[in-house]
DNA sequence: ACCGGTTACCATAGCGCTATCACACGGATT
DNA sequence: AATCCGTGTGATAGCGCTATGGTAACCGGT
């Protein structure tokens, strides 16, 4: 072990490392601490406190003199001294098992654009469902990191035993799903169905009738909705898939490619297939080039993501999208007001809507 | 310790909400602190702290008798505590400007594997290089929340005044980059020009030209670092790039798609192309297929990031891949062992080498 | 005058940890 | 012996904040 390297010569030299050498911080612009503002304002630090934290009970005249030398000095409370005293910090967790880059990227960035100007802190935490231990592990995090809260999107937002556990704990959350699975305090509600009616009715509107469906796994309730979403729309053409057609991806572009090469070799093809995301949207593209089909000419398909990808392939892909970045948002808001009313303005809304963006991968059915 | 929930009458009734409403945590499991550990073993807490934090000057016995204890209780002290104390928390910021979404998701994933079993948290800060106070927010959030360090990415991670600022307020860090601009404790080195020599290589062994390179913006150094590769790797083969085949991009698709459109439209045409990255790569794709020009047959493509498109585009990408997850792993090693040596191992190599995954994009030049 | 009831504020005791300093103890040096 | 170490340990004072409980000042109503 690298032992520390001068002689001792204080009192309680540490063999080791961190026992006096951690680095000290120069304290170049001194930070003043809630003392120093109580001093400046000839208030105490309780009445300084009171002010910052909006409870009330302080004098109009009183907050704007404190007001005044805050400002001045742009004062702002010390995170983790607040925390200790609260028993609670200032870190709200992402807890994701997210497949998709981008939807945690736009989900961290919505997060975090309603986190501007505030003290919060977001903090990532991936997770795997496959582990035993997840929700001990997870309760763990939560109570000895004491996060203000967490944000927990598809699929680990479905699962209502951890969300009893949270429950338990008293930690505050907010799920992200696509259908309400709780009160609307604690949900974002994606409303997949919609966009996945909206696909069908496009599609159906095309002449296609011959239509097939590849859905996600039954871990995403997503999945589940997205094909009820589907058999609505198409229904209101009077049109249902063939038990034939309708086959079981697993979000992936493998799965999607054999769902797509499966459905293609069938005698009656189907001329249009709704893809339960893009990833195996695209999958099917490659089942269509392999089995020599031209899109949309002879196959028109339909994503759901509007993933990067869908912009970049050829024929680019027509798809579903969901404001990811605003639903971020608004989980972010949704967390933080219920909880500190006067620190920010709740969200209008907790659900939001898909929308449908026509591209080149679909076109009318060609009577043959 | 905490009054029971009698009915409010004390004195000092909150207007708003917050002085008195703040939940309280149930405390399931009474969490033991300190002073708990220090009773039940019979010693002060000073040694206490001490054997957790390993600083020595503890018996043998004495350690061994407290570890009992600890484990037996599982007992973990408070960062907020811990964090107020020391004046330094436990969070670790990622601050990153990298476009690339599956980047981001990579390097978080390592960060987060090296955290795995410490109390660190990662705490993420995408930040936007435009943005005139940028070094004075970083600053300020640095110091504020006092975070443990910092991990940059590209290109935030080239940006030398920062860099010094962050010296200045003695902030440890780590930055990744394609070439080393620090001391190795403070580097993660990505070698970028050894990819891109590598794809320089493989192009020219194909028998290749007339080889076109569209290089990123200046604000990345990768950009510049990628074509220094690619020409010495040409030079091996005696070969150059023509300065009508050097064409500036901004690591954009649409970019991408520009310059390939007017490499295609010259009369001598390149009949090879290395893209500073993926991004490019896929638009120059397009820029192909509107030429009608078949890829690889009439035009090699090689890419650079390895981006999830890569391999489900066709024909799939020929590439450069960097072990991102890896570098986030010994970026947050280097960051926590440099600091606490007892708590981790440091990395063993601070610099990673790309390497060439060569897929359908590329072919032998046909001679016409 | 008195009086409970409210409002505005203060003094101070924590929150759970680490750092400072003091002290006791054995062994080596004067 | 007397003195000096270096080593192991404990009491205690913070770190910067919030919460508790109290005390003045002020209120209208007797």
């Amino acid at each position: 072990m690298s032992k520390s390297t001068k002689p001792g010569s204080g009192p309680e030299k540490p063999l080791a490392t961190t026992e006096t050498s951690g680095r000290r911080r120069s304290t170049a612009n001194p930070k003043l601490t809630i003392s120093d503002i109580a001093r400046l304002a000839n208030v105490s630090k309780k009445t300084v406190s009171r002010v910052i934290n909006h409870s009330g009970l302080v004098r109009e005249e009183t907050r704007d003199k404190i007001m005044r030398v805050v400002d001045k000095h742009g004062y702002t409370p010390d995170p983790q001294a607040r925390a200790l005293a609260l028993r609670r910090s200032y870190l709200i967790a992402l807890i994701s098992n997210q497949p998709n880059p981008q939807y945690i990227v736009d989900i961290q960035q919505g997060i975090l654009e309603a986190m501007t100007g505030t003290s919060y802190q977001l903090v990532v935490r991936p997770c795997d469902r496959s582990v035993p231990t997840l929700h001990d592990d997870i309760c763990e995090i939560v109570t000895h990191q004491k996060f203000f809260g967490v944000i927990l999107t598809p699929s680990i937002s479905e699962d209502d035993e951890l969300i009893g556990r949270l429950r338990q704990i008293e930690c505050p959350y907010v799920r992200i799903a696509a259908v309400s699975l709780d009160t609307p305090d604690n949900m974002i509600e994606t409303h997949d169905y919609v966009g996945a009616a909206e696909a069908a009715r496009h599609i159906a509107a095309l002449g296609h009738t011959r239509i097939a469906h590849i859905h996600g796994p039954d871990s995403f309730l997503s999945a589940a909705e997205r094909l009820r979403g589907f058999k609505v729309g198409l229904a209101e053409y009077g049109l249902r898939i063939d038990p034939r057609y309708l086959l079981a991806g697993g979000y992936t572009f493998d799965s999607g490619m054999e769902c797509g090469a499966q459905l293609l070799a069938l005698a009656a093809r189907p001329t249009a297939v709704f893809a339960g995301n893009d990833e195996m949207a695209v999958g099917v593209y490659q089942a269509a080039r392999r089995a020599g089909l031209r899109i949309p000419e002879d196959l028109s398909i339909v994503g759901f993501d509007d993933s990067p990808i869908a912009t970049r392939i050829w024929p680019t892909l027509t798809t579903v999208r969901l404001p990811i970045v605003h639903m971020g948002r608004i989980a972010a808001q949704l967390l933080i007001s219920n909880h500190d009313r006067l620190a920010m303005e709740p969200p209008g809304a907790t659900s939001v809507m898909p929308s449908l963006l026509v591209r080149n991968s679909t076109a009318p059915l060609i009577r043959e």
